[in-house]
RNA sequence: GUGGUUGUAGCUCAGCUGGUUAGAGCAUCGGUUUGUGGUACCGAGGGUCGCGGGUUCGAAUCCCGUCUUCCACCCCA
């Protein structure tokens, strides 16, 4: 059989993993300093858990969890008649992975709400899945790193997420842009054109402004049924950054009134912390999700042509799906799986990464490959990363594996090391070597 | 879900308009060299040409289907 992998998904090797974890360990460590604490939820959530929070599109993207048994039985065989792939798998799928970690977190709020306490603020680095067609930064099974806190309306907290932000990425040594706008302001601009029952389509289409361009944005906004004059209109609106704009423009809309009092609170505490990064207004800024009712967020490259590499927002009454009323909360996410690719394009991992072991004995017999084993866990004992190749003899073996590990230190052991109760160390980069005993051995490697 | 693209040795790929036993580089193993890798030379092993069907005297090559890769759209991290 041939192996393969479902497509989509991947393995990760070792220098690979070394890079994530210092991606998630730079993430978690900034996340612990902000008073967050860590929680867990499960792969697989119910489906109803996950269905309807996403909207239409989320829903095909979920990934079900055939029933164990005999699920045929309890299948429902007029959906199956009528070829109806969704009805029919729903009858015969209970459970699915989790799309995201927001949702099922909602769930754990609401489950757990008598052994919490409010606001709670919790973080959570755990991969999600999602059946969408694989493409750049894209991929079926993704790491997400979510902060969110829940049972305060603060904006505050939207303050302290966007400095999260900041010091996440400029400890990873990465130029973002930090996106805010409100849905209260797109409500708005909805309400003053007339298009409030159309808002989720306009926002998807503003969205797209700084892809497609004006032209495109106004003749899809002529298509919702705008004129001309109103269309260009909102262009004019959203492509200022200008609050007195929007003051203006809300008169006759209390929502989006709501929503400038909401940016300029927000503002008062980011504009007490510094940030290394951009923090910009932009109006067009819409995000998919629908549960966002407040700020939202987007964190974008400055240095390379990738998606968004994080966002959020503040959600009104997430939990209130699960039965629990007036818990607001706000959260952000990491894309690590972006965030990786984009590190990796530009080189901006650390130098100092590395897989390797500090130094590895190499042996001519059998009785200097047992003094390599002695000396190797006295060396592991004081904390250095040592090894022993397995095999003894072959010199040109044992180097060619040192090289290729990428050790920085090789110890030769042969008769006359045995006699002299020393090492041949060799430095692999320089090339140097030394006779040294373990003393020596152990100041010369000890970093 | 829509459109395109890719699949040949462990890896990266070549293989012309169908025509004998499918090639190269790298990697692996062995040797030159029983105390030295990254950097020499010699040799060896390794392939159901993604899978299934069709056309043909004959298919890695042409056609259809399917899976996979990558890319764009939709949407999104």
């Amino acid at each position: 059989m041939k192996p393969s992998l479902p497509k989509g998904i991947r393995d990760f090797l070792p220098n690979e993993v070394l890079k994530r974890k210092y991606i998630f360990e730079t993430v978690e460590k900034v996340f612990k300093k902000n008073a967050y604490v860590a929680i867990e939820t499960p792969t697989m959530e119910n489906l109803e858990t996950l269905t309807g929070k996403y909207g239409e599109e989320g829903d095909q993207l979920l990934f079900k969890v055939m029933n164990n048994g005999d699920f045929l039985k309890k299948s429902d065989a007029q959906a199956f008649e009528e070829r109806n792939s969704s009805k029919f798998a729903h009858s015969i799928s209970k459970r699915g992975l989790r799309y995201d970690l927001t949702v099922p977190f909602a769930r754990y709020v609401v489950m757990h709400q008598n052994d919490i306490s409010f606001p709670f603020k919790r973080y959570q680095i755990q991969p999600v899945w999602r059946a969408d067609r694989p493409q750049k930064g894209r991929y079926q099974e993704f790491y997400q790193c979510d902060v969110d806190v829940v049972g305060s309306d603060s904006l505050m907290y939207e303050a302290e997420l966007v400095k999260i932000y900041d010091e996440v990425f400029t400890a990873l040594n990465l130029e973002v842009e930090i996106k805010v706008n409100n849905r209260k302001i797109l409500a708005g601009i909805a309400e003053v054109s007339g298009l409030s029952d159309q808002f989720m389509t306009m926002t998807i289409i503003l969205d797209k402004l700084d892809k497609i361009g004006e032209a495109k944005v106004v003749e899809q906004l002529e298509g919702l049924g705008l004129s001309n004059e109103k269309a260009l209109y909102i262009i004019e609106l959203i492509g200022s950054s200008c609050l007195e704009d929007f003051e203006v423009a809300f008169q006759d809309s209390e929502m989006g009134q709501l929503g400038i009092q909401e940016l300029k609170d927000f503002h008062q505490y980011l504009d007490v912390v510094t940030t290394n990064n951009k923090v910009v207004f932009d109006p067009s800024l819409a995000r998919g999700l629908s549960y966002y009712t407040g700020c939202i967020f987007e964190v974008k490259s400055l240095e390379t042509e990738m998606g968004s590499i994080g966002g959020g927002g503040r959600y009104a009454d997430l939990t209130s799906n699960f039965g629990l009323k007036n818990m607001p909360g706000v959260g952000v996410s990491f894309g690590a799986e972006r965030i990786y690719d984009v590190m990796e394009e530009l080189g901006k991992f650390p130098e100092t990464l590395s897989v390797a072991p500090d130094i590895l004995f190499v042996t001519f017999g059998a009785q200097e490959h047992i003094r390599a084993f002695k000396w190797s866990g006295l060396l592991r004992e004081k904390g250095i990363v040592s090894d022993v190749y397995p095999d003894f003899g072959k010199m040109k073996k044992q180097m060619k594996y040192a090289d290729q590990i990428n050790v920085q230190y090789v110890a030769i052991i042969g008769e006359e090391e045995m006699n002299k109760d020393v090492v041949s160390l060799k430095n692999m980069k320089t090339g140097e070597q030394e006779e040294v005993n373990f003393d020596a051995l152990l100041t010369k490697i000890d970093r």
